[in-house]
DNA sequence: GCCATGGCTAGTA
DNA sequence: GCCATGGCTAGTA
C-alpha cells in the first residue's frame, strides 16, 4: 500500500459529522509529519476517489479554502451533516472534532 | 509571517 | 518545485 493509499483510507474513514486534521490524517496514514501530503491528495485525488473532503480543515478548526475556492461550499456541506460552527470560518472541534 | 516538512510529478538530461 | 499545513515567534494594539 502507498503513503497515499493510506491517506485516501484515512479520509475515507473520517464519519460524517465530524471533523479532522490534516495532520490527524498524516498520522493515522503512518505520515507523522505528512501534512502536506494529505493536501496535495486532497487536492488532486478527491473526485477520483470520492472523498469526503470536506470534512478536512486545519488543526485549529478553521476552514483551509477560501470562500471563492469552495470553503463556502464546505461550510454548508459539514452544516447539513450536523457540525457545529464556533464561527462562519471555524468548526467547534470540542462538539465536531475527532471521532 | 516565517520556514521545516515529505511524497509526488512535470519536465529536463 | 508543488501542495487545501502547522507551530512558533515577533511585534502591534
Amino acid at each position: 500500500m502507498t503513503t497515499t493509499e493510506a491517506i485516501i483510507r484515512a479520509i475515507k474513514a473520517v464519519p460524517a459529522g465530524k471533523v479532522a486534521s490534516y495532520a490527524r490524517i498524516a498520522t493515522e496514514a503512518g505520515i507523522p509529519n505528512g501534512a502536506r501530503q494529505v493536501a496535495r491528495v486532497l487536492h488532486s485525488c478527491s473526485e477520483k476517489y470520492a472523498l469526503p473532503w470536506w470534512r478536512i480543515v486545519r488543526a485549529s478548526g478553521e476552514i483551509a479554502l477560501t470562500d471563492a475556492d469552495g470553503g463556502l461550499l464546505q461550510r454548508e456541506l459539514l452544516l447539513e451533516e450536523g457540525v457545529f460552527f464556533k464561527s462562519a470560518r471555524v468548526v467547534d472541534l470540542e462538539q465536531s472534532g475527532d471521532y
